[in-house]
DNA sequence: ATGAAAGCGCTAACAT
DNA sequence: ATGTTAGCGCTTTCAT
């Protein structure tokens, strides 16, 4: 049978709301005796029981709060969904949630959300905006303050959060170049689009994608990589270029950017369909490019399971205190053609 | 907030005790009384909360059998991890696994496993091993009994088990034919290894790769289908012929059967690594496979989601009633390259 | 046939 | 500083 705190409190022949003071950190403990308790919760293997805690925590439940982008920006709706997976099996569990959309390209606005959930009492916060200096920071602050916090999606590195849940963006980056390794004859010509050097997912992928390549003694030529290549306009641009300089180019990587834009200086160009594309995710109209025979090949890091682990390891963390497996936690990178939809 | 048993038996001017015979369906109870309850139960759309539950549970869990092949399959090894995780996050809800451990070619010894959960008292099921006519009628009787049925990575058709967690089989053909196309030229000449026919695991299989082939007007000439390889002898001798029939073979598809056997036919004929070859799944020898270049894709069916999933669609089905959200549940199938691993 | 009440493990308010 | 106790929602035993 498990082991509950009536039986700790036997052993340590003190009452159970004194174990309950010492293994929630509340003030009003003799030293001794406290750590007497700690011993003979060690010693005994103590887990506390989930159930236990949720239907203590009915009337005042712990809140969770999630820092992320707006609803608009659809990349995160699986996201969503994977949350609201979570939060649905949990939904008895003794958590709530709190929302706070954020602009991630404004390092105050990011820093002050997490600010504000900190202030309001949450007690646990998940988050997925900018890596920024300020951001940092205010998580350190979180973490010291005993709420605990977890990344997804896109990492803030060397701060105290307790894991990141997301993809492994240096893996995506070689597959890209096995795929187009194997797509393409030896020696022919292929362009990376890397996106804005600004964003590590887009200098990692670029970079994993360049190292596999080197690997194999360079079956490919990288005869062009496109940096700053993030909203339509540029990417048009620098792709539309990149096409009339380079006539024998015969395949393209996306490490990020603006598909559509990529697709559409293809179309102008009359090389849709004729020139090979591996690009990253699973919006809208990478599928359309998809079914169309002008993508070939999509790189996706199951944004659902990131949704869903994210919340699901911070649940073990604020109520088992399970610390994570892994710091860095990877959801699965897969391959998708025409066929996979 | 919630709606409580309480709230229901207030309501309805009767005891709590009297809503949860209603509820549990435990005899006892005067039909209007009955009828009553349910239908404010109805009203105020009652929905039991979770941690109550478990942990009235916590002297006598629930169990949940499980029939699967026993642990030196390898291939099961990820489901049974996925279970686990599962598992592991339900420690505290009131449930225990059994585990049936059955050889899935003896069609009574898997009926009697079902037979065996159902008379030792378990309230829920999870099964994957043959589909037959003997185990449907057991799986039959279990539902009959109120014993919900959950089927997982290979499905029992036409019974009344509440749903199927695994992979989609046709799509898992139609992906492979998608593979073979972008990798080789146009009419080469390509052989389906089949399998077992008796299997439809292998049948469904290979009739999304030719089903996918026709629709596209037959870009490659399927110029060998291979049956009856299931062990590494039949599937040698048969590949083994074929490389020699069939000099100008430039792809192979394995629906199913023994990799091994087809790799060490492909090296003794001095044709590893340049026939493509597309198989299914990530056991040992395909992952050695995919690192010495001799198999080019292999495409995965999440067996550790399958695991997982399924256990919870057959937690919320006995703990909540909840009704799976589709009859077919479909884990991801994704592509894998050496680069993926 | 139905009501009353104890108990599942944990938390928190109240006592001492 | 520490003990006591009343819930949290549900099941189940014991009364009636």
């Amino acid at each position: 049978m498990k082991v509950t705190i009536r039986q700790i409190a036997e052993k340590a022949g003190v009452s159970r709301g004194t174990v309950d003071r010492v293994l929630n950190g509340r003030y009003g403990v003799k030293p001794d005796v406290r750590d007497r308790v700690l011993s003979i919760v060690e010693e005994m293997n103590y887990v506390p029981n989930l159930a236990g805690k949720a239907l203590a925590y009915q009337k005042k439940p712990a809140v969770v709060g999630i820092v992320m982008p707006p609803e608009h920006i659809r990349f995160f709706d699986q996201i969503r969904e994977g949350i609201s997976l979570a939060a649905a099996e949990l939904k008895d569990m003794g958590l709530r949630l709190e929302f706070q959309y954020v602009d991630s390209t404004q390092p105050e606005k990011c820093a002050q959300a997490v600010r504000e959930l900190v202030n309001s009492g949450v007690q646990g916060i998940l988050y997925a905006s900018l890596d920024d200096s300020q951001v940092r920071a205010m998580i350190d602050e979180a973490v010291d303050r005993g709420i605990p916090v977890v990344t997804f999606n896109s990492d803030v590195e060397d701060c105290k959060r307790a894991c990141f849940v997301g993809q492994d963006l240096y893996k995506s980056g070689s597959i890209a170049a096995g795929l187009m390794k194997r797509i393409l004859p030896r020696g022919a010509q292929i362009a990376v689009v890397l996106g804005n050097p600004k964003f590590q997912a887009h200098r990692v992928r670029t970079l994993g994608f360049t190292d596999a390549m080197k690997a194999w003694g360079n079956p490919l030529e990288i005869a062009s990589v496109i940096e700053i290549a993030d909203r339509y306009e540029d990417t048009f641009t620098h792709v539309d270029e990149t096409l009339k300089t380079l006539p024998d180019l015969e395949g393209i990587y996306l490490a990020t950017g603006d598909i559509a834009a990529c697709i559409d200086a293809l179309r102008l160009n009359g090389k849709a369909g004729q020139i090979r594309i591996v690009c990253n995710d699973l919006l809208p109209e990478i599928e359309q490019g998809l079914k169309d025979n002008i993508i070939d090949f999509t790189i996706v890091q199951n944004p659902e399971q990131q949704g869903y682990r994210s919340l699901r390891v911070l649940y073990d963390l604020m109520f088992s205190g399970k610390q994570p497996d892994a710091e860095l936690i990877y959801t699965a990178t897969s391959i998708y053609i025409p066929e996979s939809l």
